[in-house]
DNA sequence: CGGCTTTGACCCGCGC
DNA sequence: GCGCGGGTCAAAGCCG
């Protein structure tokens, strides 16, 4: 997949050299995918945000476990001399007082995380209720309505996530929810329900002899056609927003490149090769391929070798996928999601969506220049440089690949995107929440020590500062980011992992 | 034989 | 209107 990064350690010493961090959550290897505990199994399953929790829970269970070395390290200095005995004793108290905060600080933590839960609970079920009464009203109208009249309306309402029909409030939501990049919401709308979306829009299905629903082939065209040709789109929707933002949405591009000698990087999924064209300015073909994982998926990938150096392959992402994902192609897919739901923030008139995608962007390009956002391309695109991460892909790179390709074929590019999510994350983990807003940011006062005690805030600091804690943050973002692509399909002992993936969503938006 | 790749043709938008 | 470039189609060939 992405190019392998194959096997990332936290215990790598190319990459844990320049943290001194002190909590050692990292003898975890968060980047291996053998690792039951590992995050980046969070980030290829979806695993839960209670594993999250866990996670924070372990690293500052460690930093206790250091405060008790330190003060074992202080029993022996009591032992020693009598005279010092009050003054270590007021050091061991003040250490204990220490653990006590931190202790309060983890439960509010975990207070945090179930708030979060429940609050994706709730915007689930919302979902859940709109859903329903969405094709509730849409079977009705399938009955009741002229179909000739229909049929161009019909139309824009299917590919508008059949949001006009009743007009107003609900499906608008909808579309926000669907829009503001939550790859969930959105996978679970064309997972669950793609099927009876097709069947119950009168306009592309018509009956034929047998009085039998037959899709014509134009019901699938159109729904591919914002893809294969967005200007086809655009001729049947010349005037509405929201049309206009899911021809934006699908034009959404995600570059990736990464060094790879392979003709292609293996990113989980299976594509099929369609075309190939010189490009202008390159001498390298550019190929073509689409996702053959379901039939008509609408996603979409282009393989290039960039032409400064050709050890550099750029594959550039384009869609979101319409049916279940293995969790090898998770990170990927809710990446591709995320970014061209980013890239729609601008023009999305929902403040949860915008709330969400900005959100989703710092997750994804954290102020780092590994990313960038081009909005002065025919499509506005996403470029995820993995090809400047420090001592990770050149040499280890490509044998880890290797090795990892044998025997985990598929299992590769999440391991590129949570190591671009940690890399990102490294400077952005705590700024991230402070972005969230001052409400949401009364509600995390955890992250917020600095301000009380400097002792507090120099381990909790520690904690932040560690690499491992970092990297657990940024697959808790991703798997925020994309969790729900498997919300049914994920290997998942979590009882319920897309309810809990997605809290934070729920949460930072306002709900 | 089915699935995939290759490759020339075709379509479309855009700039001049 | 024309040419160019990007993207897609689809027939032919290849391969297991």
């Amino acid at each position: 997949m992405f190019p392998t990064l194959g096997g990332f350690s936290a215990t790598d010493p190319s990459m844990s050299s320049d943290h001194n961090n002190r909590a050692v959550v990292g003898e975890v290897d968060f980047f291996n995918t053998s690792s039951s505990s590992s995050v980046k199994n969070q980030t290829c399953t979806h695993g839960s945000l209670s594993e999250f929790n866990l996670h924070v829970n372990t690293g500052l269970q460690l930093l206790t476990a250091n405060s008790k070395s330190d003060q074992s390290t202080v029993d022996d200095g009591v032992s020693s001399d009598a005279e010092d005995k009050r003054p270590k004793t007021t050091q061991l108290v003040q250490v204990q007082e220490e653990l006590q905060r931190v202790n309060s600080e983890n439960q509010k933590l975990k207070e945090t995380l179930n708030h979060m839960r429940s609050s994706y609970m709730n915007l689930q079920m919302q979902v859940a209720a709109l859903m329903q009464h969405q094709q509730k009203q849409q079977v009705s109208e399938t009955t009741t309505e002229n179909h000739e009249v229909g049929k161009v309306k019909g139309d824009d309402e299917k590919k508008e996530g059949g949001s006009s029909g009743g007009g107003g409030m609900i499906p608008r939501q909808l579309l926000d929810l669907v829009a503001s990049g939550t790859a969930e919401v959105d996978d679970q709308v064309s997972n669950s329900s793609s099927e009876e979306r097709t069947r119950s829009s009168t306009p592309q299905n018509h009956k034929n002899s047998n009085g039998k629903m037959e899709n014509t082939g134009e019901d699938l065209e159109s729904s591919q056609q914002g893809w294969e040709n967005p200007n086809k789109f655009q001729r049947l929707n010349p005037a509405t927003d929201q049309s206009t933002a899911e021809a934006t949405m699908r034009k959404a591009r995600v570059s990736v490149r990464a060094r790879s000698e392979a003709p292609m990087i293996s990113d989980g999924c299976q594509w099929r090769k369609y075309g190939q064209k010189m490009a202008k300015g390159n001498p390298c073909p550019r190929a073509y391929y689409r996702c053959t994982m379901a039939v008509g998926c609408p996603v979409r990938k282009q393989v290039q070798r960039c032409a400064e150096d050709r050890t550099i392959l750029i594959t550039t992402y384009e869609g979101t996928h319409n049916h279940p994902l293995p969790p090898a192609a998770m990170a990927m897919a809710s990446t591709t999601a995320a970014a061209a739901s980013m890239l729609l923030s601008g023009s999305m008139s929902s403040a949860d969506g915008i709330m969400n995608s900005s959100m989703m962007a710092r997750a994804i390009l954290p102020s780092s220049s590994m990313a960038t956002l081009s909005a002065s391309a025919p499509f506005p695109t996403v470029t995820l440089d993995l090809t400047h991460q420090p001592n990770a892909l050149p040499l280890q790179y490509h044998q880890r690949q290797q090795q990892q390709q044998q025997q985990h074929p598929h299992a590769q590019l999440p391991q590129v995107i949570a190591q671009a999510l940690y890399n990102q994350s490294k400077f952005s983990g705590l700024q991230l929440s402070q972005d969230v807003g001052s409400s949401q940011a009364s509600r995390l006062p955890s992250l917020h020590p600095n301000q009380n005690n400097p002792l507090l805030a120099d381990k909790v600091n520690a904690i932040t500062n560690d690499p491992n804690f970092t990297a657990v943050v940024a697959a808790a973002i991703s798997s925020i980011i994309g969790g729900a692509h498997q919300n049914n399909n994920a290997n998942n002992s979590d009882a319920n992992p897309n309810i809990i993936n997605s809290a934070t969503v729920g949460s930072f938006s306002g709900n």
